[in-house]
DNA sequence: AACTATTTATAATC
DNA sequence: TGATTATAAATAGTT
């Protein structure tokens, strides 16, 4: 569909194939959504990429697709053979097992284990997805950072401006300590100094609770002490 | 795609979604098998039309993507089994499929996927476990290069011993001929070209027998082509 | 189901 | 990657 007809053969060239494979897989999930959209009906689609990366759709749960299928097939087969399940049953049991195996093999290969039965080929691909793996978590990790510094400056905003109305009760009920309140660190305006909010956040005594203090973000932000950032 | 554009919403006239299903699944299909030739996929497409009829594909075998796609992602419990009347057995398969969804999910995560629900503390950690394995990785890979460096070093020696024993039994046999030797590209000591040993080694046939003439030593250093190391 | 007028998907190209 | 575009395919409505 396109400029030119493409004959239904595997692509030779890697690279073409990812880019048809990218192009492709949209179509086809696109379409995968827009039937089980019009005609209500329940579809499952699993993709794995020659490079082994799964991309899945499913109108409903992907399990209960996947569990329907099962009872139809098996419903057939049991007409035939009375005895397969108990063999499936083992086999899966077994398969399972291996699959664990796998599964740990790979993720000890991840931690730099059990690398001398691997080709060069498998050692690059091995760095690629550490790599790729690696720069997904920092990115994430940063933006969790810069999730707590935003709340922590509205958290800061907000202690500013009760403490700046505070303050004003305080000098209404008490007019001639008002001298006194302003020696001390307590802010005037919004442009409040770091230390005030330090002070202000670990007043709080609680951790858990979902409540409105505060108190547990800098916790949150899991840095072993008082970390260089709030210097 | 047609002579109107059609929302993508539930199609109400059960007649209508009918004929749309057909056309459409019909579709849905030969892209989903296109994809998987084409792009060398495994793709497996369930679609259960809303009067409950099954139709499905699978590239390779239904039951092997699907295990390849509970392997990859950790909802395995409620896939399989719905009577298995043997408790044991039971409590033995679900521990088993825990222990997967663990390493699974573990594994998904050092590749950079489903960081949402981690603290910073644990992005912290897998952080440094990834950059750990990745240093060991690297150190693996580059041992692997100088071996089969030093291997390729040693065969060429040997080869070139080789070479200048059947060139003294030429010489001997037809001394007539030696000038002619000496003007083929082959070498006369240690110092040889590279293009010689390159031959060499693509004489051979047999890629996987481990006797010792060396064929398969450029096949293993897995580079896509005639990587440009060697030119 | 067969037939088009259209809309979509996508192969090639940049 | 991502956008663009010419063309092949898919398909909505009609018969």
């Amino acid at each position: 569909m396109a400029r030119e007809r493409r004959e239904i053969k595997r692509i030779e060239s890697a690279a073409a194939r990812q880019v048809t494979f990218s192009k492709r897989r949209r179509g086809l999930f696109k379409k995968a959504e827009e039937l089980s959209v019009l005609c209500d009906a329940d579809v499952a689609l699993i993709v794995f990429s020659s490079t082994g990366k799964l991309s899945h759709f499913s109108s409903s749960s992907m399990n209960e697709v996947i569990d329907k299928y099962n009872t139809h097939s098996n419903n057939l087969g049991k007409a035939e053979q009375p005895s397969l399940d108990l063999n499936l049953e083992h086999s899966k049991y077994a398969n399972l097992n291996e699959q664990l195996a796998e599964a740990s093999l790979r993720l000890r290969q991840m931690r730099g284990e059990e690398l001398d039965g691997l080709s060069i080929d498998e050692l690059q691909q091995l760095e690629k997805n550490l790599e790729a793996g690696l720069h997904r978590v920092m990115l994430t990790k940063d933006q969790q950072f810069m999730a707590q510094i935003s709340e922590l400056q509205r958290k800061s905003s907000q202690l500013a401006e009760e403490n700046m109305q505070l303050r004003n009760q305080v000098s209404q009920i008490s007019p001639a300590e008002k001298q006194v309140a302003d020696t001390e660190n307590f802010v005037t305006e919004e442009g409040q100094s770091s230390e005030s909010v330090m002070t202000a956040l670990h007043s709080g005594s609680s951790q858990s609770q979902d409540n409105d203090d505060g108190s547990d973000v800098s916790l949150k932000l899991g840095l072993p002490c008082g970390a260089g950032a709030w210097k």
